[in-house]
DNA sequence: CTGAAAGCGCTAACAA
DNA sequence: TTGTTAGCGCTTTCAG
């Protein structure tokens, strides 16, 4: 008997539940009959010291038979470095947009070793903090802090303590590294759906809340137009609220305008004008065609007809995120990191 | 000099960046010029041993002085017991529903000072397993094993390494402690939506698919008709593919039937019978009454007229969930923990 | 009331 | 090739 370590007399070999005590590193050398560090070595896998084919093989049958799992908090602490990304959204529950940032943020995470720690504040300054300064105290990698929609934001301080990276938001007159979706671009590609389809004298349904998404669209549609010869015309740019009732209400104007085809500023608008349209008896997109923006799944892809639309690239905005925090990607010098929106093209065009 | 530590010379006093050297609890100790220990008490205010005001009060000071954030992994390994709890989902990415369990489970693990560790599957049974093994390598308190919808499943047998909890799923024939929404009084309380409102024939549009939803939710429309002292007919039960397509497909089917109102599987189902309905130049809820089921904000709250529905009750799950977990609330002993489902009356009925 | 010291499970020199 | 040992930052008896 060489050990010293007193222990709760569990007579069971083989434990793997979780009642009893743990089984450590300790263990799995004791029954193998070698020392920690040449378990550690094994179980890391560690090519710098070699490690005899028959005490490699022990290790092993040890692990496997006491059902060994490593203790990844004992091992952050001894090596100094946390394998612990964080990730602030502010509003996980009401859209899907935060769930594929999430999605996006961990399969890169994962990729690279690292889990996610998340944390959802709906908004609110008081659970950001707390959310943050938990995240510090587990001595996270760095944090993600995002939002459900591209918008500039006074990150909280607290944030300083570590590396950060703003994800769908930026922080103006700031260097703070930032990915954010690529407006000007999506507008652009929106209008382009139209164009391509012939349509030359086209409306944009601008949203009335003023954003990166709002001047962004705008700009990408009306580079579009240029491009195309086609003189931009600003009686053609319509403003309504960025949902449902607010394209429903914007209808009767829109007609007004005898347009061959709308870019709506985002799917919801969308949806409200193909009531609005159907009310005067039109059918999309024989008597007009619409664009959206979004790609909202269960609206776009289920309106009739299907909605074309461009995406808003979440999944990608949580990922690239990961990238420049880990220093894989980097964001340009000045400016946030742009991703682009990708057109879905479907049957409303 | 009583230290014997070896630092690197980082001559700035108040380290509060991520560059240098972190601050740990001995250089509080230090800079109060008491020891670990009474820094450890203060910190955690721990009643038991009763401090000096003075001591406490040199203590605090330092902490902000140094910008001290407490080590929580290092706390964890020395208490013993962490302050994780893990959270697979499986759809995280493709519905909001996924988001609003992960903010129940949150905002519920937080009020016990638990924290996330999320980690998003997509169903992947490698994703699964490698999800489980990381919450397991960080020693979780247990992991709530979460789908989107409401089903059976089998658990990764990892799971059993650890408390778990399911949510919004159960396993068959097992004593697993789960969590789900009461289908059958959710039928009852969408049908009672449409009994209320005066309407005595009313027609089911249920899904295709075979789930506790489809025989709950008819289950509960049963009761509620009979209660009302109305007889169940089986020629008024429809079934559709349950999204917008499927509700559409069956309006013509419906319109045979001659109802006063109808109570749809879902929300999806009742934005495509909308359209049928509207085609057919009917007006709701003047000319049909419509409830729908699962309350998803983006469309139930934006179709015109806004639906009245039924919410699944996701936050309320991934809360129940944890309490469960944490003994605080309890499962029956038979079966999963059922969570009512609370009707959203809006503009359809 | 306060401090010293023994770990928690693991990693990383450094010996052997 | 493998074992020893000193920490990582914190909690927790147990002395003083």
């Amino acid at each position: 008997m060489t050990t010293k370590r007193k222990r709760a007399g569990s007579a069971d070999g083989a434990e793997s539940g979780h009642s009893g005590h743990p089984v450590t590193m300790r263990d799995v050398a004791e029954a193998a009959g070698v020392s920690v560090a040449t378990v550690s070595n094994v179980v890391n896998d560690k090519k710098s010291a070699r490690i005899g084919a028959d005490a490699r093989q022990r290790v092993h049958d040890a692990v496997s038979d006491l059902g060994y799992r490593p203790n990844a908090l004992a091992k952050t602490l001894s090596s100094g470095s946390s394998k612990f990304i964080g990730l602030v959204a502010d509003a996980i529950a009401t859209t899907p947009f935060a769930g594929q940032i999430i999605h996006g943020a961990q399969d890169e995470a994962w990729k690279h070793g690292f889990v996610l720690l998340v944390a959802n504040t709906e908004g609110d300054p008081a659970a950001e903090e707390a959310a943050i300064a938990m995240m510090l105290e587990h001595k996270v990698r760095g944090v993600l802090y995002s939002t459900w929609f591209h918008r500039a934001v006074v990150p909280p301080e607290a944030l300083r303590e570590t590396d950060f990276v703003l994800v769908d938001c930026f922080e103006a007159n700031s260097v703070a590294p930032a990915v954010v979706p690529d407006e000007v671009q999506g507008g652009y590609t929106a209008t382009k759906l139209l164009l391509d389809a012939g349509h030359r004298r086209i409306a944009f349904i601008n949203t009335t809340s003023s954003s990166p998404a709002q001047t962004g669209r705008l700009e990408g549609y009306h580079r579009a137009l240029v491009e195309a010869g086609i003189e931009f015309d600003p009686a053609l740019v319509l403003e309504a609220h960025p949902d449902q009732e607010g394209g429903y209400a914007v209808t009767a104007q829109l007609l007004q305008l005898n347009v061959a085809g709308v870019f709506c500023h985002n799917d919801r608008v969308a949806m409200g004008l193909y009531d609005g349209l159907r009310e005067h008896g039109l059918t999309i997109p024989r008597d007009i065609a619409i664009a959206g923006f979004d790609n909202q799944e269960v609206i776009a892809a289920h309106l009739r007809p299907p909605l074309s639309t461009v995406a808003l690239p979440h999944y990608e905005l949580g990922a690239a995120g990961v990238r420049v925090l880990l220093g894989i990607d980097s964001a340009p010098t000045a400016g946030p990191l742009l991703v682009a929106c990708p057109p879905v093209p479907r049957a409303s065009i």
